[in-house]
This record gives C-alpha cells, structure tokens and sequence, in this order.
DNA sequence: ACGTTATGGTGAGGTTACCTCACTATGAGG
DNA sequence: CCTCATAGTGAGGTAACCTCACCATAACGT
C-alpha cells in the first residue's frame, strides 16, 4: 500500500524533489567519513579548480550570500583544510587558499564523488546521463 | 565574469543542485502570496488527492518523520486549513481532513502550481519533459 | 484478565544551511 | 579630505528537517 502510493502522488516537481532528496543523503552519507560538509565539498571544490580567491569571490562561485562563505571557510579554516591570509592589494579583503591538507583531502573528495555518481547514475546508460544534462542545463536557466 | 563562471564548475550533480535551487526559489515565489510553506502545500496536495487520513499516515506520503508532520499540520491548521479529528477506530490516532477553506486553497495551489511548472520547465519541448520525467522516476530508485 | 510490548501523536531540544542587518576597516572618486 | 562604496564578520533569525522521551491507547500471549 506504501509503495503503490509512493509512486502516485506525483508531478514532474514532485519527483524531481524525491531524487534530491536522495541524492541530498547520499552525498551525507559520502561525505561524512572525510568529515566534511557539503557546503564544504563545494568550497573545495572551487577553490581545487579555481585557486586563491577573495571570500567574496568564492561567495559568487558557490552562489551564497558573503555572510554564509565566511562560515563555510570558518569550518574549512578549523579542520585545517583552507588558510586565510591578507589580500597584499586591498587590505579589506582575505584570501582563501588550501593548504596542503586541504588539496590532500581535495583529492579524496573527488574519488568519493565519483563513486557516489556511479551509485547514484548507474540505472541510467550513457545517452540517458548526457540527455539529462543537456536537460538540466536547460532548466539552469 | 559572473556569468562566465556560472557555467563552469559543474559536474552533473551540480547542475541538478543548481536546478534545485532554482525551483525552490520558484516554488518559495509562487506560494508565498498564497501564505503557505512549500511543506505545507505537499501536505494539502496528498490530503486533496487521497482524502481524511491520519497523522502517521500523512508522514509516510510525505516522507518525513512523524514529529516533522506535526508541525506541518500546526501550521495548516492555525490558518484554518485543515482540521484535527480523533479516529473513531483507535482513540489514540488523529485523523487530518482539509477545512472548506483548505480546498479552496488548495485549488488556488494548483493553479499557481501548474502556472510555476510552465514557467519553469517553459525551455522544455513535451518530449524533453516526458523523457526527462523517465529518468528522474529511475533516479528515484 | 492482565502484564508486556508496540504504536500514534507530541513536547523539548538540536542541526544544517542558509538568510538579513549593522558595524568596522579600508579603498576610491570628486 | 570628505563622502560614498566595498570586504568581511558579529549578532541574530528562519525553514525544514531530525532524535529522544513520554503518555495514552491498543494488541498480544498466557
């Protein structure tokens, strides 16, 4: 009776939630043993791709206000994963970089990744996968 | 360079979570005149499809805990949408049932819904929906 | 019929991942 | 050098979840 219902109640909305939401544990789930957040992945992730950055900066990349990127690198800072230093340009501002640690860790980050995407990819054939880019990159917008 | 940027750090679970983003800020616009929570309008959609129904039941079509559902329903029925009925078969269930007013609302849900969805998925073709709703149901698992 | 165990709902309190607003320090233009 | 803008952060807030503990009631085993 659950499962037939499971399955009723649902517009395309609906079930694009219900794959979020299991990608959303998944991901915790993934993430938990390095002992890192999401958010935190994602910083990384910037930072592994696109190097030293203003906070600011980083706040655009992960598209969250500056406030909430000040408490991503606090986490970042505290594991030891990012350091802060002074930006010698324009002394209002603080660079992000990674430590040592931090590219370490970048790169269990992104194995993990990638397993978890196969996991979670792996109903779907490579035509499927690459349809559903090409669609969401769509809804991007 | 913002826009630049915003293409590039992208994996395909990226862009899924970009998307999501973007229907939550959506779906947070659409309900927000009506004066309801996108958790309390998944309520009102599965008690107008599948009628009266208890409390834990109601947790199971949401998928959320049954403390979670508690709140959901607070909500509902401090704005008089829904309300609370003791079950005449077991004394200690409670059954939730949509108020006159909680129907008409939840037909102006469904509008606003629908016009949402068309906005949203507007750079969508019907096949391009259709297949799209094929993966995510298989992503769903 | 009666003690044990399971279930339905909720109080209390916590977490995560965001947000806004106000403030300080600094930079930049008239 | 005075005014206005910008970088980062402290303080505090929110939404939507969660677990744990508890009470009332039900269901079961003997």
């Amino acid at each position: 009776m659950k499962d037939a219902d499971r399955s009723g109640d649902e517009s395309l909305a609906e079930v694009f939630w219900s794959v979020a939401r299991r990608l959303r544990h998944l991901t915790h789930e993934t993430l938990e043993p390095i002992g890192i957040t999401p958010g935190q992945s994602r910083a990384v992730a910037v930072l592994m791709r696109h190097g030293v950055m203003r906070l600011s900066e980083l706040s655009e990349h992960l598209r969250i206000a500056p406030r909430s990127t000040t408490e991503v690198v606090d986490g970042l800072q505290e594991r030891g994963l990012v350091e802060r230093r002074p930006d010698p340009a324009d002394r209002r501002a603080t660079l992000v970089a990674l430590t040592d640690a931090g590219q370490a860790t970048a790169g269990a980050i992104r194995a993990a990744r990638h397993a978890e995407a196969e996991r979670f990819f792996a109903g779907l054939d490579a035509d499927d996968r690459e349809t559903l880019a090409r669609i969401l990159r769509v809804l991007k917008g």
